[in-house]
RNA sequence: AGGCGCGUAGCUCAGUUGGUUAGAGCGCAUCCCUCACACGGAUGAGGCCCGCGGUUCGAGUCCGCGCGCGCCUACCA
């Protein structure tokens, strides 16, 4: 046996056995095992951008500790470590990071080596996109690097020998195959059509990727004419779009605009000829209630328009400046397009933000309606609250802008997408309702594909034709066999590469996948899915899809989308989900906010136990203030685990040195039958607990028993345990203590995983099976030779008087050790018979005098079994 | 504007299918260095269970209507 040191210092202990945990193996998962013993956990995938913070090591902590607990009933644990490291975020800060842009059309620099900039340089390089990805490579790396690290530290059980990163071969190949799946099955597509789409990030995004943010606007009241006679007025917060009017909507029922309906009216300044429609979408109350439909002023403008076979005038650009037209031709007609052709060069070229501006300005001068004298603008623009849609991570509004892309159909699904979602078990219940809404509201199929460079490329190439441009009609498809591909280096199958971008040759898809597109694939990439069919069936579909609720709309979303389209199963059978964390504000901690706390600091501080704990306290879903208090309570109980440990071992150590401990056919006493009792119910309710999830609730229900065992138990037995000569009441005492604290230390072991190896290690471990992590969950079956109390009320009726004998001696100021001269208890027979197999243990630590005792009839005080009369010595003896 | 969730001690949270006098920890107060632990321990004071109605013998718990908070949808005329 080891030398048990007096204090508990958790820094070491816990770097010894991150040690012993990697040399010993502990948490590999056994690919020889059948499914039915495998639990398998769909790990989310990070996003690398460097940023750490409590929010992640909670969430985390959450996925381990049931982890924790199937390992110890047996499971054989398929818990991977992912990365998430393709996509903007790390685009993004790549770009910061190194000062760096992509410009795709450089060429490869195989010189050129990534370098970190000083602070104080701003200036930027551009690079070539495969000089770019190397960089990212590079920074993703490092940035790994720190997960891992902290994971280790946090004691998170994961298989480090089962990694993967979005970016990687492997992942590559896996989103191509999924591709290239679904283009078998018809489920995707490509199509030019206005989409979604962020001026800064140059690309398009997906319904899912979008926030709406609230924005001060202004409402312009603008005249527009109505050929043969008459004007309108309509109110509008996009004036730079004027220029890309088609027409004029006003609700079919709106009786003040029905005469109007069939006419056309002419915009001011561009004097274009306008259709005046009935449209359902216009709604009479707001404004003026006829509107102008502009390509594109908002979602609703999309979508009229694509039903209304009218012209598209696009006067936005990718880059979000306003676009130069020449007016007088289709579509841009103008009743005086020398007038329409002053007016627009005065905006083209200006972001949307000044045009808007100009545009304003212009109407406000005399003569901005053709052929009028007046002023197109009428009074001043008024402020209104408005809601805007932006990509989550830009700081621009989107525009939408007619690009190609590639769509995974799902709008046609919904019926099955929610079925899906009903054979999927949700933690909580109710964040199954979230993902329905999701599904339910829909308006877009997914865009999938991003004009950027860090990502999964497209295995596709497209004829180029005798126009020497692209037929899109005509994609080539990659070999399945031979992934992954890129489209911009390798050669499409029956081509050879001197046909690159040449007439009747091919030309590479330039585009990349969305993020998602990828992580959507994070089982089927676990399980080895199209590759490896016996591995696949082996972890797939999973257990536990582990993950914060603000993510089902995209990362739980898309992975069912693609499990279904692919096989017709759900991804996983559980979504346990975490809460946030929220600072002491109760608002969300984020990088954004700038009120996110480091973790690091706090393991240092406290303990990775300490932490752990504070993270297991929290109920799945529920978000939790961040509270330093609760790290100290955590800490608080891994000393008192080490503690207590030190005491059992002493006594067994003095009992029987190194030989075994006692066993269970040895508890024989009222109080430790009383004690076993207790544990009976604290295994079936920590187990309950744990196998719907709640590690909560588990973690209480031991917590508090915990704490009972030491406060009372410990106190009531510590006497007949100290006895020199071996009695049955001390090898009772023993035996009790021995299996009730390896009981303790194995339900303790997922939360607190250190402070309770370290403890196992002592006197439990055996060479088979050295950590208690692979340790067996206690069973109640353990105790079936030990019998049931006599009385259910033992136990309480014990610590009810010893608690007396304290609170009096509290109130006399004396210490807890005074002698008592005279006890007298009084209570119903029941109860004195509950309490008489105890007694002796109660009067030996409460040190009350042998012959001072008396026990009669009568009543509990106040809703107690007993009244209990505590006389006190008036000197302590000795 | 709809939907979901929440509102319990100064703070952080438990409260199973409605059932005696509503719990825990932190914090606070007072005391105790007793051979596991002062990185302790004992004891104690703190509650109109958001409000108003209703169902019931009985409501923190169920129903309705409010109020407040958070989130998810929707909303650029």
């Amino acid at each position: 046996m080891a030398e048990i040191p007096t204090k508990y210092k958790h820094h070491e202990v816990e770097d010894k056995w991150r040690r012993k945990w990697e040399e010993w193996a502990t948490y590999r998962w056994d690919p020889t095992l059948p499914r039915e013993q495998t639990f398998v956990v769909d790990t989310p995938p990070p996003t690398v951008s460097g940023s750490l913070h409590v929010g992640h090591v909670f969430s985390y902590t959450h996925q381990d500790l049931i982890v924790r607990y199937q390992r110890m009933i047996g499971k054989n644990i398929a818990y991977p470590m992912g990365w998430d490291d393709n996509g903007l975020p790390t685009e993004r800060r790549v770009q910061n990071l190194l000062g760096i842009r992509c410009d795709p059309k450089l060429p490869y620099d195989p010189n050129w080596k990534p370098e970190k900039k000083g602070k104080k340089d701003k200036s930027i390089d551009e690079v070539s996109r495969r000089n770019f990805i190397e960089a990212c490579g590079v920074v993703t790396a490092e940035d790994e690097k720190a997960f891992e690290h902290l994971w280790r530290h946090l004691g998170l059980s994961l298989d480090w020998t089962d990694q993967y990163a979005t970016i990687d071969d492997h992942c590559r190949g896996i989103s191509q195959l999924s591709f290239l799946d679904l283009v078998e099955r018809g489920e995707v597509y490509n199509v030019e059509s206005p989409t979604m789409w962020d001026i800064d990030f140059k690309t398009a995004v997906a319904q899912a990727e979008v926030e709406d943010r609230p924005r001060q606007g202004l409402f312009y009241d603008i005249r527009f004419g109505v050929e043969g006679g008459g004007e309108l007025l309509i109110a509008t917060t996009r004036p730079e779009l004027l220029g890309a009017c088609i027409a004029v909507v006003a609700h079919p029922d709106d009786e003040r605009y029905q005469p109007l309906f069939g006419k056309f009216a002419v915009t001011p300044l561009y004097g274009a000829r306008v259709p005046i429609l009935a449209a359902e979408h216009a709604d009479p109350e707001k404004g003026t209630g006829i509107l102008m439909v502009c390509t594109f002023g908002d979602a609703m403008d999309v979508e009229w328009w694509k039903t209304s076979g009218l012209a598209l005038k696009q006067l936005i650009g990718r880059d979000g400046r306003v676009l130069p037209a020449n007016f007088g031709e289709a579509p841009f007609e103008s009743v005086d397009a020398a007038a329409a052709q002053r007016a627009h060069d005065e905006i083209a070229g200006l972001f949307v933000s000044k045009a808007k501006k100009r545009v304003a300005e212009l109407l406000a001068e005399a003569g901005s309606l053709p052929g009028w004298t007046g002023v197109a603008l009428v009074g001043d623009p008024r402020p209104t609250d408005q809601m805007v849609k932006y990509y989550e991570k830009g700081d621009r509004a989107l525009e939408f802008v007619p690009t190609r892309q590639w769509f995974v159909r799902v709008l046609e699904h919904k019926d099955e997408l929610l079925a899906q979602g009903d054979k999927i078990q949700w933690h909580p219940a109710h964040m199954k309702t979230r993902y329905s809404h999701w599904v339910d509201g829909l308006n877009q199929d997914w865009c999938i594909s991003r004009q950027r460079y860090f990502g999964v490329p497209f295995p596709v190439w497209y004829v180029v034709g005798a126009d020497g441009e692209p037929d899109f009609a005509q994609p080539i498809y990659a070999d399945k066999s031979n992934l992954p591909v890129d489209p911009l280096t390798d050669t499409p199958p029956g081509y050879s590469d001197d046909q690159r971008d040449a007439v009747g040759g091919f030309t590479a898809e330039p585009d990349v996948m969305d993020t998602w597109a990828t992580s959507s694939l994070t089982p089927q990439i676990q399980s080895h899915w199209g590759t490896d069919d016996e591995r696949h069936k082996k972890l797939f579909p999973m257990d536990i899809r582990p993950q914060a609720h603000d993510i089902i709309r995209t990362w739980a979303f898309y992975t069912i989308v693609k499990a279904w389209m692919h096989s017709g199963e759900i991804p996983w059978y559980h979504v346990v989900l975490s809460g946030w964390i929220l600072d002491p504000d109760r608002k969300k901690m984020s990088k954004s906010k700038g009120n996110v706390v480091t973790p690091d600091d706090l393991l240092v501080e406290y303990s990775s136990d300490a932490v752990r704990y504070w993270a297991a306290r929290a109920r799945l879903g529920t978000d939790t203030a961040f509270d330093p208090a609760v790290f100290k309570i955590g800490k608080r109980l891994s000393t008192k685990i080490f503690n207590a440990s030190r005491f059992v071992f002493m006594q067994l150590e003095a009992a029987v040195g190194d030989g075994d401990n006692p066993g269970v056919e040895s508890i024989t006493e009222p109080l430790d039958l009383a004690l076993v009792e207790r544990m009976r119910t604290v295994i079936d309710q920590a187990t309950r607990a744990f196998d719907s999830f709640d590690y909560a609730t588990a973690l209480q229900v031991i917590e508090d028993s915990f704490w009972s065992f030491c406060d009372h138990y410990l106190e009531l037995v510590k006497l007949r345990s100290y006895a020199e000569e071996d009695t049955p009441g001390r090898r009772s005492a023993l035996a009790t203590l021995s299996w009730t604290l390896g009981a303790f230390l194995r339900l303790l072991a997922p939360f607190v995983p250190f402070v309770t190896e370290e403890v196992w290690s002592w006197r439990f471990a055996d060479d088979g099976r050295p950590s208690v992590h692979t340790a067996d969950w206690p069973v109640i079956a353990e105790v079936e030779a030990v019998p049931h109390p006599d009385h259910e009320e033992t136990y309480q009726a014990a610590v009810e008087v010893l608690t007396v004998i304290r609170g009096t001696k509290t109130k006399a100021q004396k210490s807890l050790r005074w002698l008592v001269s005279n006890l007298e208890i009084r209570g119903s027979e029941r109860h004195r018979e509950a309490l008489s197999p105890v007694l002796e243990d109660v009067l030996r630590a409460g040190n009350v005098a042998a012959d001072g005792v008396t026990v009669s009839d009568g009543m509990g005080l106040e809703g107690q079994r007993f009244e209990v009369i505590v006389e006190l010595a008036d000197e302590m003896p000795e």
